[in-house]
DNA sequence: CGCGCAGCCTGTCCGC
DNA sequence: TGCGGACAGGCTGCGC
């Protein structure tokens, strides 16, 4: 049950109640197995001392006695501490308790006698007791304390996470690498971080484990000061020993939140297992972004037919004597086909009919191209090559239909780089709808989730994210408006931005 | 090294 | 209402 925030809060709590100092006079033990087996030598150790300091740390609550003893307390799934009067009536899960010596309170008025008990239904909890070097060589053990500043740092966390290939909930889970962590606060801390539980700890960039770094904490803080995290209302429920309540459940964005709204971009909270436990994780800001495959958009992505294919249309448009400014054509780039037809036709109005002025267009286009050949968008020969040297199965992507899609990838000299190409005469939905790239995954054995797809186009964007592909948009002549940025996973200025996320692996996340 | 699984325990909740 | 199964905030040990 209790990670870092509700022990802390017990330790707290008993601080409060002021049992520092105490004398153990007389120990109960109901269950040895919460002891070690032995009750009686557990009795006979603690029975006469006096307890000095309740401390924490990682989820152990660390009671010091005098004459070096330690006790490690563990509260594992359902233990809880409680102080009461020593006529209070035992209750059933009351596994071991401490009758305390009437001490003097601060205005020096005697007590009443008092017991510290633990409480434990499950009978997973530990009460275990050390000498102070056995004690420490258990606590040496636990890795760092995620609320020591100086100690959780960008560093400290690097060095643990840096080649190791085990995924990064049950990472942060173990108690070795961060202290206190638990399933709860392990989730929370991901999604504040925008991190997929599943990413390989290797996998993440500096910019995240920078992420993880700042969330912990804050997390943690955050729970802190609620008084810990509380759910339902059984026997095994997280309470304060003083018995206050707590109300950090109010404030969890992830946990026991399975198909509620994220906060953040209102997508439904998923949950599934991973390593034997429950988890939440919002899939839209928690990408896993498993790239099996490389999904490319064709005109205005990997060449440069945009210009050409403007200047053409301006060209044919002149032939009638019809001077279209350059912007204005602009501004059908980037819209559906339908829309920037209806634009193009308006602007040509009674002169010359949409069809016989883009078809003249065409020819321009073809001449030219013949003439010039067509460049290809800086980057793109580095990027592909990229992809070859890891092995990546890419694709083409293209609304253009197949004839001129095929002129033009073999005008641009990168026909031969591509075994698959799907055109926009081959679907019965060109792009927004997702047919293009769903098919192209699945030419190349994929699913469409799995790849990455780059745009430049606002309604090519819009297909590649409706496909469940890892959108990234590299705008080329208009800029993205807001809508084709909040589809897009990602938004780079140019490939080379892309050729290097990609050499260092910030797009491979494995599993 | 990292994963999956069983085990340790009892309570609660959900569907039938 | 009863009954079986899934699941619960933790951690360990084992086999692959």
């Amino acid at each position: 049950m209790p990670e870092l925030p509700e022990v802390e809060n017990t330790v707290n709590d008993l601080r409060e109640a002021g049992i520092t100092g105490s004398r153990i006079t007389a120990v109960t033990v109901t269950w040895s197995r919460t002891v070690g087996g032995d009750s009686d030598a557990f009795c006979s150790q603690l029975h006469g001392r006096k307890l000095q300091t309740v401390t924490r740390r990682g989820k152990f609550i660390v009671l010091i006695f005098d004459g070096d003893l330690v006790g490690l307390l563990h509260l594992r799934m359902s233990g809880r501490l409680s102080i009461e009067a020593s006529e209070t009536l035992s209750g059933a899960y009351d596994r071991v308790t401490l009758a305390l010596d009437s001490g003097k309170t601060d205005s020096g008025t005697p007590e009443s006698g008092r017991e510290l008990r633990f409480h434990d239904p499950r009978k997973f909890g530990r009460f275990l007791l050390y000498s102070s070097a056995d004690a420490d060589q258990v606590l040496s053990r636990l890795g760092v304390e995620p609320l020591d500043r100086k100690a959780f740092s960008l560093e400290v966390l690097s060095r643990q996470l840096k080649g190791r290939r085990r995924r990064i909930k049950p990472l942060l889970l173990d108690q070795r690498v961060v202290a206190g962590l638990g399933n709860i606060y392990a989730d929370e801390s991901l999604w504040e971080a925008g991190i997929h539980p599943a990413r390989s700890a290797a996998s993440l960039q500096q910019g995240e484990i920078g992420a993880l770094v700042a969330a912990i904490p804050r997390v943690l803080e955050r729970a802190l000061a609620a008084g810990g995290t509380s759910l339902g209302k059984g026997q095994s429920n997280y309470r304060l020993p003083s018995g206050r309540s707590s109300k950090g459940q109010n404030g969890l964005q992830v946990y026991g939140r399975a198909g509620a709204a994220c906060s953040q971009c209102g997508g439904s909270i998923a949950r599934s297992m991973l390593a034997q436990r429950s988890t939440h994780y919002c899939p839209r800001c928690q990408p896993e972004a498993r790239i099996r495959g490389v999904l490319l958009d064709m005109d205005g992505t990997m060449i440069e037919t945009e210009r050409i294919l403007i200047g053409s249309f301006q060209q044919a448009a002149a032939e009638w004597g019809l001077h279209l400014a350059y912007e204005d054509l602009l501004a059908t780039i980037g819209k559906t086909a339908e829309v920037s037809r209806e634009i193009l036709r308006e602007m040509l109005g009674e002169v010359v009919s949409f069809e016989r002025c883009s078809k003249r267009a065409e020819e321009l286009a073809m001449e030219a191209i013949a003439l010039q050949g067509i460049a290809r968008r800086p980057g793109l020969d580095e990027f592909l090559d990229e992809l070859n040297r890891q092995g990546i199965p890419h694709a083409v992507a293209t609304s253009t239909h197949r004839r001129e899609a095929e002129y033009m990838l073999t005008q641009a000299g990168i026909r031969d780089r591509f075994s698959t190409v799907v055109c926009g005469d081959e679907v019965s939905n060109g792009k927004p709808a997702p047919e293009i790239y769903q098919r192209a995954a699945a030419q190349l054995g994929l699913e469409a989730r799995d790849c990455l797809a780059i745009e430049d186009s606002e309604p090519g964007i819009r297909a590649a994210a409706a496909a469940g592909a890892h959108a990234v948009l590299i705008p080329d002549l208009v800029q993205p408006s807001s809508r084709a940025r909040f589809v897009a996973a990602r938004v780079c200025a140019t490939l080379a931005e892309v050729t290097a996320l990609l050499r260092e692996g910030a797009l491979l996340y494995t599993p």
